[in-house]
DNA sequence: AGAATATCCTAGTGATCACTATGGAACCTC
DNA sequence: GAGGTTCCATAGTGATCACTAGGATATTCT
């Protein structure tokens, strides 16, 4: 509980207060979301804290006062990047929450994660699961943040299992904190493995295997009360 | 392929060349054992490129030179710290191995992960799991280092797997590389779950959950052949 | 005792960390 | 153009990084 940070989806540490357009003065020189974009690759790749300002600052083109006029800190940046990687926060839990099913959620976000760590273009593994997992006391706070995100996430599934639940259209006994938990842990888990190398045959055989224990229609189940 | 690492169990990478016992010069003054103890709690707790060498000396007791004259340097003591975790690497490998089914060792591997994760008098995760992710390039051959280990333990399982299809004790349809995959991808992941503040019975639920779907006898299958 | 050996601590190495003060340059409105 | 505003690059800030000389100290061997 590092700064008041709570427990709410959308975070207390905005990424920057909105990037206003100037009506007055000299223009930005470079295309700022190329270089979030940039940016977010670097730190996907390498994670927050091993991704250094001045190798932000080579990536993006642009030197240090332009980046901290630009973007904040490097704090700031970096979740800024993440909101941009999920395509917007609520996009995320949005689709979640309008899926069909819990079952097509859980499917979609597996699949996703799966698509989404092995990309041609991109930095193998997801730049939420993997980017600050440990970290160092100064930088508990960033990671805090980004384990909102997560837990945000997670709860939106568990929310569209438990839907499915009350509406029938999974057994009573079904357990919607573990089921949203195993599938988010596979998530996670599944980043690890596409640094380590892992391909997306894998990764999508993984998400198969996951799914493969996900209770069946209204019937009887093992977890009964 | 950083450096020359084969895909060995056995890294190449070892961490200190066997600490022999000296016949002469002056004694350690510090306990080696106890003082490894506490870099692995380090590590464990903050991760490889966050626990500094003065957080280290700092906890174990000790001055840099003392460290680097027992230990060699901070990537040796880390990866000395992560045998120690592991109580051996080959102990991790042979109770695999050893199982009386590869559903045992499945669900071994996820009760242990679940219970080491969340253990009172710990840090909250797995050191092997989460210390070292992402990282800068110089911190790649450590990574690449805990990445071996990693694939050489879901290697482990799965050959386990393997021999009960061969046996006849799992559906011959049975997909070994992706049961293996799922499981340890939830091993994975539940140490993030675990930094993330999930607790024990948690875990455990969703080491319950990622069993739901392991196939049953030698039976029908959904991937079969 | 004296020689040999290995560890001890003090103090510092250059490199890199996130971050910024300063002043000139480029754009707007008037 | 003049005045106001904002961005630019140069050049640095002190702090911390992993790591190590150098000399004193403690133990064993002869």
């Amino acid at each position: 509980m590092i700064d008041g940070v709570k427990h709410s989806i959308v975070t207390d540490m905005e990424p920057s207060p909105a990037p206003t357009p100037r009506r007055t003065g000299r223009p930005l020189s470079f295309d700022r979301e190329a270089a979030l974009v940039s940016a977010m690759h670097l730190f996907w790749r390498h994670g927050y804290e091993a991704t250094s300002v001045a190798d932000l600052t080579r990536a993006m083109g642009i030197t240090p006062p332009s980046l901290y006029a630009a973007f904040g800190d490097k704090r700031r940046l970096f979740l800024e990047a993440v909101h941009r990687y999920l395509g917007g926060l609520e996009a995320v839990e949005r689709r979640i929450a309008a899926a069909p099913s819990a079952r097509d959620a859980a499917r979609d976000l597996l699949v996703a994660a799966a698509r989404g760590d092995t990309g041609a273009d991109t930095p193998p593994g997801c730049l939420l699961a993997s980017s600050l997992v440990s970290s160092s006391p100064e930088a508990d706070a960033v990671r805090e943040a980004l384990a909102d995100i997560r837990r945000g996430i997670e709860a939106a599934l568990r929310t569209r299992i438990e839907r499915d639940i009350s509406a029938g259209l999974l057994p009573s006994g079904s357990d919607a904190e573990m089921l949203a938990g195993h599938v988010f842990a596979v998530v996670q888990g599944m980043s690890t493995l596409a640094k380590d190398g892992a391909g997306r045959t894998k990764l999508m055989g993984i998400a198969d295997a996951a799914m493969a224990g996900w209770p069946e229609g209204a019937a009887s189940v093992e977890h009964q009360a």
